[in-house]
DNA sequence: CATAACATGTAAATCGTTTACATCCACTGA
DNA sequence: TCAGTGGATGTAAACGATTTACATGTTATG
């Protein structure tokens, strides 16, 4: 694994390290002939430039960190995945800095982008890991950055995620149609930005109609598949019992149906659930679970652009563009019982 | 984001940069009057010291490489998880490689770490992305590397993974003891190790319960919940119909099993069924699934101990160590119907 | 034939650290 | 008093590439 340098290529070849250097970024400068002299030489000893020499002095690492809230979501595998294969055809490795919810742990990443291990960031959790003030536009605090999914409640970023509120909206919208009116949210945690949008879809979208919003009906949930079964417990237990749930992740949809149906009750015979996200496995559930597509893949590809022509050297345009969601209607929500 | 040099530091601070360098690294070698003011002086301008020109200098980058075949499968994201958390409270930190799949992607990714962008490799691929000969011993031919999960069959490398044979055994051993005799198997890809594993496992359980295997049983599927599905089609369409059926992974299992259900079969009355892995979702399906639990936590963490006990200059010790698998035991199995 | 213009190659500076070695200084013990 | 010791700091050379300014060689032109 000892590794042989730039130097050594161009003694080999009787050139300079400049001209080897040139031949590998700049072929066009430098004379066929010599071109391939020092390619075969390259060829023969498998040299490869040492990228950390060349970042050095190009100040460009070709790194870009991704900070994720939890990797083993499958909405953020989907996400990162996509993200990865797109990064890694434009030249640039991805970093990957899981935050399992801990803001401090956003901070340490930050850090290393700032000790120069990345040229920008892509940020899917919902803290701004930076400190910034109002002095100066904010992009000339922080490095170059695009965040998405979870969007950091800040001026000045360019975001890209699916529109929450709508979404919600257009879950409740259907629930609606189907005449249910009493309608329980299972939220995420509430310091999360996506589930404080999908929150307020849903009061939107009962008050829209005409419907008063019963905090009874709500319980937070973490995402976890876990929090969804514990909302049954505090659901089913209620005097007048929801005649729908809506789920703000497909996770806690599929924990929430399963300890339902443990408990007897027929989905969506007796209850509907809808869930949000579209996982893999949401159309595998007994009844097929019924919930709001994300698109991962487009996410995770307008992501990577914006950050690349950031990266470019454009200056970053302040925006939120949004993604088509889309509501999947499968078999767990149902016409509300009489 | 304009970040200032270890000789800024040092010349506010009227030291020289090797003082500063010492203060950052080995603090007990400068006097705690110099200390005090050179730590001042960082802590005003916020200073933090570029990775790429002490990694130059060292010739650590504190980067691992892990070469994932599928981040998007629960498995694969799981171990990930655990891996970077673990990394990362070593200091270390970690670049992500997803193959999908292509043998080519792992060779690109190596190229990485030959051109210095990492310092050792996590291998959850099957494919060895070096050329290597049998001149010299392995470990001196390649990084720093240990091979998870998916084990390359070469002998001098550091394994860790399931006993893929002897859990498939485990698995039949569960459904030949209620009475099966026809049992199925959905296989993955036949390229990759784990699959293949898994396979003599589930020959020789038959074996050595006296039934002959039969290749009609056996479906080629890629690990996907699609071919999960399609195996329904070339299993059940059998004059003789398995009454179980072995999936090599949990994706395969749930999409067969609700192809199954919606064809009117009952699991697992009609038709037992088991997979592998236990995902996070194993649990949730109807009925849940029986299936053979990988200690994801486990493998990731010993994953990087192993890479770290190398980084750290000890030569690696080739072996494989299994991790303890387990099997558990839900509602998709049952006895045989006569 | 002198000179301009262009193609090609070279040498040296640079990026931001770390570290082997040199230096300085104060203190100890004979 | 002075050699010796040892601790604190400084100096300068790496590390491995890229890039700039400059030198050389070659060809074309008047």
């Amino acid at each position: 694994m000892a590794s042989i340098g730039i130097k050594e290529i161009a003694s080999r070849a009787k050139v300079s390290p400049a001209t080897v250097s040139r031949v590998l970024s700049n072929p066009e400068l430098v004379s066929q002939k010599t071109r391939n002299k020092v390619k075969k030489i390259i060829d023969e000893t498998g040299y490869r430039p040492n990228r950390l020499g060349a970042s050095l002095r190009t100040r460009k690492t070709g790194n870009i960190f991704a900070i994720i809230p939890d990797i083993s979501k499958p909405v953020n595998a989907g996400i990162v995945r996509a993200i990865e294969n797109r990064a890694h055809s434009f030249g640039y490795s991805v970093l990957l800095g899981d935050t399992q919810g801990m803001n401090e742990r956003g901070l340490q990443y930050a850090e290393l982008v700032k000790m120069g291990q990345a040229d920008g960031i892509l940020l899917f959790s919902g803290d701004l890991p930076f400190d910034v003030n109002n002095d100066k536009p904010l992009y000339e605090q922080i490095p170059p950055l695009v965040n998405a999914n979870e969007r950091v409640d800040t001026d000045g970023l360019v975001q890209i995620a699916v529109d929450n509120v709508a979404a919600a909206k257009d879950a409740m919208q259907h629930l609606l149609e189907l005449g249910h009116s009493r309608i329980a949210a299972v939220t995420g945690p509430m310091n999360v930005p996506s589930s404080c949008e999908r929150f307020n879809g849903y009061k939107l979208a009962l008050e829209n109609a005409g419907l008063t919003y019963d905090p009874k009906l709500v319980v937070n949930g973490d995402y976890s598949v876990n929090s969804g079964e514990d909302a049954v417990d505090q659901l089913m237990l209620l005097r007048l019992r929801p005649t729908a749930v809506f789920c703000f992740n497909d996770d806690m949809a599929i924990g929430l149906m399963k300890k339902l149906q443990t408990h007897g009750y027929d989905i969506p015979a007796d209850i509907s659930v809808i869930g949000f996200d579209d996982i893999r496995y949401a159309k595998y559930t007994t009844p097929a679970l019924t919930t709001v597509y994300q698109p991962m893949e487009e996410i995770g590809l307008a992501c990577i652009d914006a950050l690349l022509d950031q990266l470019k050297g454009n200056p970053p345009q302040p925006r939120c563009d949004f993604l088509p969601h889309s509501l999947e209607i499968r078999e767990s929500t149902g016409p509300v019982s009489k």
